[in-house]
DNA sequence: TGCCTCTATGCGCACATTCGCATATATGCT
DNA sequence: AGCATATATGCGAATGTGCGCATAGAGGCA
């Protein structure tokens, strides 16, 4: 990554400013914890980080850290009261996509299933977590 | 990352590996070129990797890579005819997807740009790139 | 067979992400 | 003021990601 290539070399598309803000949204999604919390957001409108990190289980210090790449992409909205900070979505929007990515997510497994046995790369059955 | 709260060491949610396959679909958008080419694919319905290649204007070893995470988490589907190579989406879903990510941009620029000002922490511009 | 093209993969380097601990900061309570 | 609680941030270690070069393997063609 010295230099070339992160923003193509040759015929820069006209929209790479929008694309690398799509896959900073992409990238906060991108991880289990985090999309946990946005569920739960969406499920319960409003929580405190302490709620959130009891959630998933982590060390409150990254929760707060999962909190910040969410906020940074736009994603959630802080309210400060007393010592307590509360984390909601930020616009309605957010559920639409965690809704189509499930859509997906389920017609990946049922073409999964029916291709069973030909498989060459999509991965196996995903029982035994690392 | 020891072993611990990888997947949280209490209260487990009832659906974790769902989340880490829904994060492994996050993770193969977070790039803008690997976007970029699922938008190609979406538009054009198939493409050799040399093509896609040209079109992010990065080494075809580079592109390859990109396309096999694609292929991993179920997004598109390779063909191989001659020498040539073929990927295009694995199915619809995707696109509706795609669509929703874009909505969602939409709405937080919009978002961004009624709270300017106010601004604490949910990036400024966005015109220098890394 | 030999040569060329297309794609995939081994490798190493640079950089990013994630984690928890230790610590700073803000707020509330007495 | 002094102490407890709630979040955020500095830090270092482990791991993951992205990149191109070099190379391997597959297929077409003479």
């Amino acid at each position: 990554m010295s230099q070339p290539a992160n923003q193509p070399a040759s015929i820069p598309p006209p929209a790479w400013p929008r694309l690398q803000r799509t896959a900073l949204i992409a990238k906060a999604l991108a991880h289990p914890s985090r999309l946990l919390m946005l569920a739960e957001l969406l499920r319960a409108g409003e929580r405190c980080v302490c709620e959130l990190a009891a959630l998933v289980g982590a060390d409150i210090s990254t929760v707060s850290r999962h909190l910040a790449v969410l906020r940074v992409a736009g994603l959630v909205r802080d309210r400060k009261q007393g010592q307590q900070v509360f984390y909601s979505l930020r616009n309605p929007e957010v559920g639409l996509l965690l809704g189509a990515a499930d859509q997906l997510l389920e017609a990946v497994v049922r073409e999964q299933q029916s291709t069973l046995g030909a498989g060459s790369g999509t991965l196996g059955d995903f029982s035994g977590g690392r």
